[in-house]
DNA sequence: ATATTAATTTAGTATATTCTTAATTACTTG
DNA sequence: CAAGTAATTAAGAATATACTAAATTAATAT
């Protein structure tokens, strides 16, 4: 039960586990956007993108809402990008550490 | 640049991406501990919990102090513990939207 | 020195992710 | 309904992760 837990934590980490991802989580900070401009704005062909958003909306970190042709994705949680900040600020830290340690500080 | 800046985000966290390594964080949360007990208390063998061991401290996600024979871990940046608990409300929050949606509310 | 214990490393295999390309679906428009 | 556009899905190959078992290193104790 308590492995449960463990096991769906990991899964839904998976997704900041690749930088598209994360740069996506970034690109829809403020607010929602279709599959096509994403794929622009990352360089990335539909059909990669696409594998991407699926696996992202599985784990319910996105939502996708339909108008016509065009599929708009938003981020889920809105305390999300909490958590990718404070990642990012741990990874400041610790690099800004070794950096000291290299200058012999 | 900024790629190089995503590529290491997502590199710590696939630090969380394994449901063992997620539970060794959590053991580790009140302090260091040997990996003799932490493989007793995750059930993994020696050997596969020194490759889990490896992949964090070089990423400096833990940091290791050799006391004689015996090898201690401990948690690098005390603010990780906040990223894992942060991570787990939001599971947590949508598990909860989930099941309130299966009931039909 | 030899044996023992704790941990790491290596090599090989199994499994999972990711990417590319092509096919398919859903919708819109002429 | 035929053609076009947006997006998803599927199949296959390439790459990365994870696990097992055995070898190796480092320290301790006999």
């Amino acid at each position: 039960m308590q492995d449960q837990i463990y096991y769906y934590h990991a899964e839904m980490c998976k997704v900041f586990s690749h930088p598209k991802r994360l740069e996506l989580i970034n690109i829809l900070r403020d607010g929602e956007m279709s599959v096509g401009e994403m794929a622009r704005k990352l360089g990335l062909s539909m059909g990669n993108l696409s594998q991407h958003l699926a696996m992202m909306r599985e784990r319910h970190i996105l939502i996708s809402r339909k108008e016509g042709n065009i599929v708009f994705y938003r981020i889920a949680n809105p305390r999300l990008p909490e958590a990718f900040d404070l990642l990012r600020e741990i990874l400041f830290e610790q690099i800004r550490k070794d950096a000291a340690l290299i200058k012999g500080k």
